[in-house]
DNA sequence: CGGTAACCTGGGAT
DNA sequence: AATCCCAGGTTAC
């Protein structure tokens, strides 16, 4: 029954797109006989949500690209797409499989952080940071998500020290232990495994699945949470209402979870806005712009902090999505993206407005190009 | 307590 | 071709 496909688990069927109608593009595969996929319209634009922004740079490893600006993914036990209308228009979603649409709806929009004003807070950077300004003309819509804990901690437990590829791949395992809810262009999709499952998966098979050292990371914290009074799941959304700081070192007891990791729990499923997770991306970043006194300095767990607390009196309470973005634009795809931005700003003044159009599509393609490397394996 | 070496793996650079 | 290096870190000395 399935679509041949030439190479194995981790590709991007859909490339180059299909010229079909714009409206309504039904993946070709099977739709779990609910028929004709139909597309609701969010309230959401595309200055609220880039989904090549939000979905391919890092905040989750689980939603994959199903088509040229269509990104498919499980939100609980609902499979949803998302796809942009038109280059700047307002976002769309499908369900593929729902037992109640409405509760996925809210499901949805709770998942998307949709109550938060992206416009609102980015015009609040732009103020305080000209740089922040400057890069949020060109990187709009950069969102970041509210996942659920449990999913959020274990995608990022395989995070450290390891590769999108290799991550991506690792996280596909987990995931392909929960139930089966479909599959959209030829990628299958799971619901996220309970805590009871995972904790059915040895450390042994993780290793031979290829997590190496992060193996014991995995059975660790579920054994850990599974002991927590209460039940781990319900554990980790306490931390919901926790300040950071106690979230964070809550977050730390567990096996494998550091301050980067804690700091990615926390943004990116735990409500804590101010969570500033510093790589060396955010390392640099800080560096060069908000301490350049500590230039050159090796990136310790104190210096970590250090960071954070900068970067939370420079943009505030919701410095982590400002954080988010500043992020993205070190990423050397977007990096690409900038400069061909600027070279047209430039041109444009001597020379056409056609170049800089022509560049500017360059530069989609571009974006596209990367959001498929980044989706795909080796 | 702050600083440094192992730690699994695989792809790309040297 | 054999090694080294690195990738969104954490842990153990």
């Amino acid at each position: 029954m399935k679509r041949p496909r030439t190479s194995p688990s981790l590709s991007v069927p859909g490339y180059p797109p299909p010229p079909s109608p714009p409206v309504t593009p039904v993946p070709s595969q099977k739709l779990y006989r609910t028929g004709k996929p139909k597309w609701f319209t969010l309230k959401l634009d595309r200055s609220e949500l880039s989904l090549p922004l939000t979905f391919p740079t890092g905040q989750t490893f689980r939603w994959k690209q199903t088509g040229e600006i269509q990104f498919t993914g499980a939100i609980g036990p609902h499979l949803v797409s998302l796809r942009h209308l038109s280059e700047d228009g307002a976002v769309s979603y499908c369900l593929h499989r729902t037992a109640d649409s409405a509760a996925a709806e809210r499901a949805l929009l709770d998942f998307l952080n949709a109550e938060i004003s992206l416009a609102e807070l980015w015009s609040g950077f732009s103020e305080k940071d000209p740089r922040f300004a400057e890069l949020a003309r060109h990187l709009r819509g950069a969102r970041v998500l509210r996942q659920d804990p449990l999913e959020c901690l274990m995608q990022f437990l395989c995070s450290s020290n390891n590769n999108i590829a290799r991550i991506t791949k690792m996280v596909g395992f987990i995931s392909s232990l929960g139930f089966h809810l479909g599959s959209v262009g030829g990628l299958e999709f799971h619901q996220f495994p309970s805590l009871d499952r995972l904790s059915s998966v040895s450390e042994e098979e993780l290793r031979e699945a290829g997590f190496g050292y992060r193996a014991k990371y995995i059975t660790g914290t579920v054994h850990a949470l599974q002991s927590k009074p209460g039940g781990g799941t319900e554990w980790l959304l306490s931390l919901r209402k926790l300040d950071l700081q106690d979230a964070i070192d809550e977050l730390c007891t567990l096996p494998g979870v550091g301050p980067k990791v804690a700091a990615c729990i926390a943004l990116f499923s735990l409500d804590q806005h101010s969570a500033i997770p510093v790589d060396t991306h955010v390392w640099k970043i800080a560096t060069s712009y908000l301490l350049p006194e500590l230039a050159g300095a090796r990136l310790t767990a104190k210096l970590c902090s250090r960071v954070a607390e900068a970067f939370v009196r420079k943009y505030g309470e919701y410095a982590g999505w400002a954080q988010t973005l500043l992020f993205i634009a070190e990423l050397p795809a977007q990096k690409a993206l900038l400069q061909s931005y600027s070279q047209s700003i430039q041109e444009d003044k001597h020379i056409s407005a056609e170049k800089g159009r022509i560049l500017k599509l360059a530069a989609m393609k571009n974006e596209a190009m990367t959001v498929r490397k980044n989706v795909s394996g080796p």
